[in-house]
DNA sequence: GTAGACGTTTGATCTACGTCAAAGCATCGA
DNA sequence: TCGATGCTTTGACGTAGATCAAACGTCTAC
């Protein structure tokens, strides 16, 4: 078992031929199907990141992509005046590296802000294994076309208003850490995220992130406490985001 | 020779064996790969679509990949509140439909915005060749990340201020259309869209796109006649692009 | 020609959100 | 325990671009 230079550095978690096997993630995860015995991954395998680590930058040559096991991952560009811009959250289960597939080069930089566990599927054989399997194709091709969808999704977000983004941000993860989680009844979000990387996700200043968060408290929409939001009224929150731009909140929560 | 019904009222155009050999869009075009004879989609044709007459509308099932052969069509959503966003503008040789690859059916609405003629790929025979053709699937992946790294620009391109994405839109415009017809010397931009539509597509008011086309004419970076921009300064379009947002024109045009 | 429909341009005004500033509040190491 | 550090919150103010309104091409149909 042995790693390219590029993640020498990286811990190994668990390369065994049965490790799918168990995993949480194998229903959304392309590496499921090693498991399903349709196709091996020779030299697929594990690494943990720590906060704040980088899982990849921008420029550096690609090898594989990856498959978020555990904890939170963003990817992020910095434009020529030095500001940041956020492209994804990714939560556990998610692929990160569909964009860069057939680029060569990583177009974004990719960071842990928790620690976390990834699955590393090795480009060549992931794409030479398509021609074996249909079924690992399809996945494939699905893959690409949800994060497809999932960035048209953002162009529109940049439509809304602070208020209707910050709402659907907020069901959006409540959706996605649903699929991990227990789904239903909790609606407890743990954020790993700041306030900031909010604001640089969704385009918006930190103080109107904030500024949105304490206005939806107030209408007793969200509840927040440290490390957490509690989503106390999900159907409101929808009914901002469908809202037509003209003062939701007093209008919605009644 | 058979159309599915989903087209049947198009005209059909040519959908011989050798079709692909003389076309200037082959080099971008998956189906370049029909004339190399590494694969022959059998019952891939032709279509010609009238200005304003949809290619396909949201909500329809997908069976083909289009190719753009002449002319012009834009995607686009319409929001709740029956404003549209325009996804994206096809010139020939782009390739229309990767976001709904395996997705089913369409996300979005395709209309041409002056005659077009494009050709049709059966998805399912895409897929299966792909089994066949290392170099297809190649082909594919590279598109669909193409498509993926269009979206993430046309995010960054968000952040901008309305000259900055005016100017890199005319940018944009001019690198595309160079790639069919002769690229250098003239930069002459054949618009086909209002300025309504570029609006719709940067997230500006119509008014915006216009007061903003204006003051670049009267800085002397392009000239506007009917049916047509002239790029008279790219390098100074460059300029406005990668500048800090402090009123741009005046500092550049110098 | 001329009427009508559309697209474009220009001006005046309004507003959501950014920016600047300063004061809370956690968390962590010594 | 106490700074030190970094995140969050709240307030005051400024501005880019939206919106409203109206005049001005330009193209097609008759």
């Amino acid at each position: 078992m042995t790693f390219t230079a590029a993640i020498e550095s990286a811990a190994v978690i668990d390369a065994a031929a049965g490790r799918c096997a168990g995993c949480s993630t194998r229903e959304s995860c392309l590496g499921g199907l090693k498991a399903a015995g349709v196709c091996g991954f020779s030299d697929s395998s594990g690494r943990s990141v720590e906060r704040g680590q980088h899982l990849f930058r921008a420029g550096e040559a690609i090898h594989c992509v990856f498959v978020l096991r555990s904890g939170a991952i963003k990817t992020y560009v910095t434009a020529a005046s030095g500001d940041e811009q956020i492209l994804g959250f990714y939560s556990p289960g998610d692929v990160i590296g569909y964009d860069s597939i057939s680029a060569g080069k990583h177009s974004r930089n990719a960071v842990a802000l928790v620690p976390a566990e990834v699955c590393r599927i090795p480009l060549e054989s992931l794409v030479q294994s398509c021609a074996q399997s249909a079924d690992l194709l399809n996945r494939l091709l699905a893959g690409m076309g949800q994060e497809i969808q999932r960035l048209q999704g953002m162009l529109k977000m940049e439509r809304l208003t602070a208020e209707q983004r910050i709402a659907l941000f907020l069901l959006n993860q409540a959706r996605r850490q649903g699929r991990t989680e227990g789904s239903a009844g909790g609606y407890v979000l743990q954020l790993a995220m700041t306030r900031g990387e909010i604001g640089r996700f969704l385009d918006l200043a930190t103080e109107t992130v904030s500024r949105t968060l304490t206005r939806l408290k107030e209408a007793g929409l969200i509840q927040i406490d440290r490390s957490g939001i509690r989503l106390l009224n999900p159907t409101a929150l929808h009914r901002i985001v469908q809202s037509q731009p003209v003062n939701s909140v007093e209008r919605i929560a009644a």
